[in-house]
DNA sequence: CATAAAATGATTGACGTCTATCATTTCATG
DNA sequence: CATGAAATGATAGACGTCAATCATTTTATG
């Protein structure tokens, strides 16, 4: 009844321990009749390698390293949090994380760090911005052996291993969908505002926007962006512009950050009055925006998970598992006022 | 710079590595000043037991026993599919699953189930009905010491160690709040669709639903619920007879299951004539009511999530940790149209 | 059939922990 | 200071695997 061990699959395969073990760790030199012998017992017995005595004795430890931006937006405050926290949990099965800061959006500096260490571990996790330099930087990791994992925000796909992270144009269309749900029966016209105008993720999410609202046929009309570059300021000021000149505007989709100014002009109105608001990243500022009642909705892509996640493709990666098999999507979450999650960080590992 | 083993403890303790397991083993016998400098060792070292390494030598394995519901709704097919993808992944942390299948909302066979066995078994997980003798069985079991934890449906709150699965005046709440957005600058006329009058997380459903119907003032009311008792015929029956003489009915939050029918009755209508639809459960149905444009929103449990997580606390249960500190509360997801999660078990794990 | 090459068996010492036993040292107490 | 109890040390075998060595057997080849 208990687990069958190599030495089991060795005695019903009719070989030594030794030769079992040539064959699950393909040292070589068997004959195929025993290969086969020791395959059949495997499958008879339901013989499964026990990865921690294995690892034990392997001595094996990999060391991961994340490459985050110093960025103090709230959202990658909690990716460094979560990374932090996988630290701990992680120690347990042989995996060392270390965290290097970077200037955020900065490729040339992403680069560097990466061109800098890459000797001393075994897979790089970094939040890409996308760059020729840092393409370079990817492609000359791999050649080196060290497979790139990109977070968040992706870059150079020809070169990195994988990505993990939430499909930003599919991030869009929910906050159309929303907003939609919002106007039914009623016209409407919503204001989409956007951080920087080159990032990739926030032109992928305008244009999920764009397409789930040209579905709803013509209720929905769609002002020209404003550009805010993630700053409450510059936020507070041209929103409170904006809808001063066009009062009309019913919904709002903020694809960036520098929410807190957002709250700030919903704040000056009556809530009855305010435009439907969705915006993005569950943090201290969008939580108090929903308890407070001066926003509706904020998608989430959940980022304890997909530190977790990630950590899991890497160790598949370097273990020479199909980490394809790994990947379960991150699927971006809805929090309303009433779904928020217990304070601390919502890590729901596994 | 490796990790510290608890030959290193002893050594900077200045004890032999007796003493050091002596003490972190709690066998006694040990003068409470070397209780002290081994503690202080295993604090400055920064000590961590391995757990792999401990597990290994002891030949400790877990049986955990899951009762579940035989019913063929896909919510509950889900539940078991998720036991069986643990299944393989837990054994190689030496514990073992299995599940027993009993009649669905029936106390008494679950009561019987955990009366006949649960004593090959450390754990028991149950998706529980409030009954006094299934009551009675918790309490007997946990006499016995096995400790039971009860998932998606609680009973027995004294008795039981823990609850694993969603608020569900939260659920109710959230459906609440988007029927809500979906009725902004207009009137509106809901409709509760009960599956059974007497469950208790259908009764919470609709208390969270009327909570936050009624904070909306006077503009939203509530129609009686109807009972369809979890039938896709009784729902398409009840449905197009209350909708007909109820036209103007322009929501619909169907709290339990049987919504097949519900999706019979809204392909009938033109999709933009149809009222705003929220239901629950991420199901083959309710799938495919999304991407036909049916229905508009899914409450989901995370089927997959619950199980993953009922699996982390009853390890921490018989390992005598806190397993409160393992507890991080269901978050019920939203799905709209455009984040389907791919086909397959969205089992998010680890 | 002799010989080399290939295949196999047997065994050993790690890895970090648990559990147990037995010998030795330290301590309090009369 | 003698005595027994308490505390400590030392050590060994297991857990399931890896990695290596060396001896032995089987096989292919001329």
């Amino acid at each position: 009844m208990r687990k069958p061990t190599l030495q089991d699959v060795a005695r019903t395969a009719g070989v030594s321990y030794a030769t079992a073990d040539r064959v699950i760790n393909k040292r070589g030199g068997v004959a195929q009749k025993s290969i086969l012998r020791v395959r059949n017992a495997i499958r008879d017995l339901g013989y499964e390698r026990d990865f921690h005595a294995a690892n034990l004795s392997r001595k094996r430890h990999f060391h991961f390293r994340f490459v985050l931006p110093n960025s103090d937006h709230s959202f990658f405050r909690a990716l460094h949090a979560a990374v932090e926290a996988e630290t701990i949990r992680q120690r347990a099965d042989r995996v060392m994380l270390s965290v290097v800061e970077v200037p955020a959006h900065d490729p040339d500096a992403q680069a560097a760090a990466l061109e800098a260490d890459g000797l001393d571990c075994d897979c790089v996790a970094i939040v890409a911005t996308e760059a020729p330099r840092l393409s370079a930087a990817i492609k000359a990791l791999r050649a080196r052996g060290v497979s790139v994992v990109t977070l968040v925000g992706d870059a150079a796909p020809e070169f990195r291993t994988a990505y993990v992270g939430i499909d930003n144009v599919v991030a869009g269309r929910m906050a159309g969908r929303l907003l939609r749900m919002a106007h039914i029966a009623r016209p409407g016209l919503v204001l989409p505002v956007l951080g920087a105008l080159g990032a990739r993720d926030h032109r992928e999410r305008l244009d999920g926007l764009r397409a789930v609202i040209a579905e709803d046929g013509h209720a929905i009309r769609l002002c020209d962006p404003i550009i805010v570059h993630d700053h409450p300021e510059a936020m507070r000021r041209q929103l409170a512009q904006v809808l001063a000149e066009t009062p009309s505007i019913s919904g709002i989709y903020s694809i960036g950050a520098g929410n807190r100014g957002l709250l700030d002009v919903m704040a000056e109105r009556g809530s009855s009055e305010r435009p439907v608001v969705v915006l993005h990243e569950l943090t201290p500022t969008s939580r108090t925006g929903l308890e407070r009642g001066l926003i509706d909705a904020v998608i989430d892509q959940k980022p304890a998970q997909e530190v977790a996640l990630t950590i899991e493709v890497m160790k598949a990666i370097v273990a020479g598992r199909d980490w394809r098999a790994t990947v379960s999507e991150i699927t971006p979450a809805i929090f309303l006022k009433d779904n928020l999650p217990a304070t601390g960080l919502a890590g729901e590992s596994a």
